[in-house]
DNA sequence: TGTACATCAGTGAACGCGCGTTCACTGATGTAC
DNA sequence: TGTACATCAGTGAACGCGCGTTCACTGATGTAC
């Protein structure tokens, strides 16, 4: 029995359709791939009719726009929780803050997918508030304890950061895509996080004239 | 008058409706994004009949296949004459790889989409001749060639170029996606590039303890 | 050079399915008095 | 405490569209003799 049906109602009302909606859609997605994705699988998973889900949804897109904020918003849990239990200042924070991403993201695979997927869509970007609590600006934070610890001069943590996160966001892609594995065979990306992280760093210490 | 149409045929028989479905589809996807793209609208586009299609491609996801080889062919094309013209051994050239990718990418970024969606589609991995050939095997080179001349041990050059690939991917997509536009205004992402990939050799010089 | 015929590459109409969404409805719940 | 009623959150049936794909067909082309 799926995680979305435990609470089935026995009443002609649901009680928490909407959330019941949202977990049968997070499974649904994993298992098939945001493209397979249908309103009705939906519906059928939470165990309503058809017609329930539009008390609760607008549209499609609406649904599936929601299902995609519940993965930043996991996302940034798993990383202020790293940031919380290791503390600033290490390298060793800043990898762990990446192994998270790397690790949150090949678990689900296809949900990474519809967070990252078709540009083109119409939905809204996340508002700025959501932003200024993301899991971005504590990788930022950690690269400016670091900079300080390490006495390391660091004009501008929030490009730093920026650099670190498209290197884990590119390893990851690469990895999920497999295109690693055909270059660098049993390569294993949380090592290559870790190198690559150090040798960035490292390229930090001492600037090139 | 679009590309695919330019050369219609006047007679009962196309002559080359093969290619002229995949220019359909590259123009298709690039306007409308790969979720959009149908069948219909390819043989439409080509001026032939909906059936017609079906003599060149045995279904959806073999055309849409040939269409994804054609991406990363024209992907690699590009980055080997970028190494002809500039020639092997500066960081420049490093530089002016990752900017031709930069460049391609953003300016289809469509189809960009559809060479990197959807992890699950039953779809190949392209070969390994083919794979020999790719770009990716250029940009090692330029690696192998920068630490020759730069008198910077290597151990591993297939390694340094996944780290490069990796993040000017990375880059690539977070801009895409606008994300660094977010956190970063007015950010540039070739400048982005070239101060990243500089940070990241420096770090080769003098590896840390 | 002309004719017969196989083969190829199109046509056009239709099918069938599945999905998003709507609509009139109905059962449950909460609240005013 | 009981009753009337508004409102909410479901039902189930249906619609309509669009797309992938098939099928019997036909016009064009190439080749054997």
């Amino acid at each position: 029995m799926s995680l979305a049906q435990q609470g089935k109602h026995q009443s002609y009302h649901h009680g928490d359709l909407r959330n019941a909606l949202l977990i049968a859609a997070v499974e649904l997605i994993e298992e098939h791939g945001a493209d397979q994705f249908t309103m009705v699988d939906a519906a059928r998973c939470a165990g309503v009719s058809n017609a329930a889900p539009y008390r609760h949804f607008k549209d499609k897109d609406e649904l599936l726009q929601a299902v995609r904020d519940l993965g930043f918003l996991g996302l940034t849990e798993q990383t202020a929780q790293v940031a919380r239990q290791q503390g600033l200042g290490s390298i060793d924070t800043i990898i762990a803050l990446g192994d998270t991403y790397v690790e949150y993201v090949t678990s689900r695979p296809q949900f990474y997918e519809l967070m990252w997927g078709n540009v083109s869509t119409g939905v809204d970007a996340p508002d700025d508030a959501e932003l200024k609590s993301s899991g971005f600006y504590v990788l930022v934070e950690a690269v400016s304890a670091w900079g300080e610890v390490e006495q390391v001069m660091i004009d501008d943590p929030v490009q730093v950061a920026t650099y670190l996160w498209a290197m884990v966001h590119g390893l990851t892609s690469l990895t999920l895509h497999s295109h690693i594995d055909r270059f660098v065979p049993n390569a294993n990306v949380k090592d290559m996080l870790r190198s690559t992280t150090e040798t960035f760093l490292n390229g930090l210490r001492n600037p090139a004239d």
